[in-house]
DNA sequence: TGTTTTTATTTGTAATACAAATACTGTATG
DNA sequence: CATACAGTATTTGTATTACAAATAAAAACA
């Protein structure tokens, strides 16, 4: 359960990698007692300066706690952090339960409208040129070909770039976090069929309304593109407030 | 600039706190190479094993970034992992200015709001009875003396447990952050005048509205609570939607 | 002038020794 | 028998030293 898969070539991104692949997907529960450092740096063939570098990444993230005398305990979910761009990496095919994702998607559908609202108010002219780049890119594929799909990175960048340009500080915390939910969004595309079409008219009025500093017309449009991925992916989120004037 | 004001004890806490502070007040301003570990562990009269510790964990809140013979670098505030505790914790009174808590507390009128409304949804018993506990200890110490202010902890850990109980995993992340903003406020309420009858009031509908399960008046009486807050920080926050059925 | 090689600097990793904290055990004592 | 205390063992924390690896800067060279 401690031990990397062979072949493996063993350093400390790929020692850290793998562990936290392990707690994430449960296979080491909550509440285990990991073996004693020097133990585990027998265990893995390296030094114990290393396995203490590496448990003092895993502790950075929330997924372990440590304490003199006791070792090294697991933490549950709830003591992660979540929004931790290589945790959700890592984390990739591994969170697909619905709890998982239906939270990922839930917390976009909380954000990502008034992101695009706010956008529209502050946005300057290298905000709008970046938002109307990424645009591009998106349906780039799909000008010769009807049945492309769209450009997976432009999306990410699109969704983030309209997250940056709202200037809020905290926010952009969340772009790591929407580039893991359109991660596993993809990760799923090829079980579900998805209107690429409609998908890209949606971002398209999103960029036009905050071009047009328009933001109740951007808030609702982003409310669209994301009622459309949750659509796709098929999942049913209910308790969310959105605002009135234009629910999709 | 990088060693410790007299009389502190040198540890590793200090060291760390000490440094996030510096980082966070602009004394040491982004992209500044630090010393290298060897004078810098000299300078501060500690083993470049523990300055070392002491960068990975600056390390994992973003403030910095280290490369191979360049050194230790300063990232800028858009690196920063501004929803890490400590960071939010040791930074409590430097990050005044207003950009700083004006996204915080437009990020909580985002977020909030939802969270109660989801609350509604699902808050269990456990939840519910908690969400009462923390209402209840807000007031004690008015019930005697009308002038007396609201309970501080009592009034965070009344947030917090609203977010818990509305159950998303990415919104629990930003307990940390409520508690930042929750004290940044008490920070400066000696200078402002603060109606703790009309809030406390607020916070009385918010739970209402959850036992109920009345997700709308569960979202606007969290935006009357947040409303109050961020008029007696005297902030101005524009572009926020809000929903339409009970702007307060 | 442009390219390659060497050198120097800095962080990264390893190995060892000891310090500090704390759970556990055994023992004496009421 | 229960409790308090002292001692012991275990585990993480810190310090020191040595060397490896990466890379920027300087030097040598075509």
């Amino acid at each position: 359960m401690f031990v990397l898969p062979e072949g493996l070539l063993v350093n400390k991104r790929n020692i850290t990698e793998f562990l936290v692949r392990q707690i994430v997907s449960g296979n080491i529960k909550h509440n285990t007692v990991l073996p004693n450092e020097i133990d585990f740096a027998a265990l893995l063939g390296v030094s114990r300066t290393m396995i203490r570098d590496v448990l003092k990444s895993l502790e950075g993230k929330g997924l372990i706690e440590r304490r003199t005398n006791v070792g090294t305990r697991v933490r549950s979910i709830h003591s992660w952090n979540l929004l931790d761009q290589e945790l959700l990496d890592w984390s990739r095919g591994i969170l697909t339960q619905s709890r998982f994702l239906l939270s990922l998607m839930e917390l976009r559908l909380i954000i990502e409208p008034q992101a695009a609202a706010l956008a529209a108010v502050r946005a300057n002219d290298d905000d709008l040129l970046k938002i109307w780049d990424d645009y591009a890119r998106m349906g780039s594929d799909m000008e010769n070909d009807e049945a492309a799909s769209l450009n997976t990175d432009a999306d990410i960048d699109f969704h983030k770039s309209v997250i940056k340009a709202c200037g809020n500080l905290f926010l952009s915390q969340f772009g790591g976090a929407i580039q893991g939910a359109l991660h596993h969004t993809i990760y799923l595309s090829n079980k579900v069929q998805i209107d690429h079409k409609t998908s890209l008219e949606c971002h398209r009025r999103v960029v036009d309304a905050i071009e047009n500093r328009d933001p109740q017309n951007a808030y609702s449009a982003m409310c669209c593109v994301l009622n459309n991925a949750i659509r796709d992916l098929n999942l049913k989120i209910s308790g969310v407030i959105l605002s009135d004037f234009d629910k999709v």
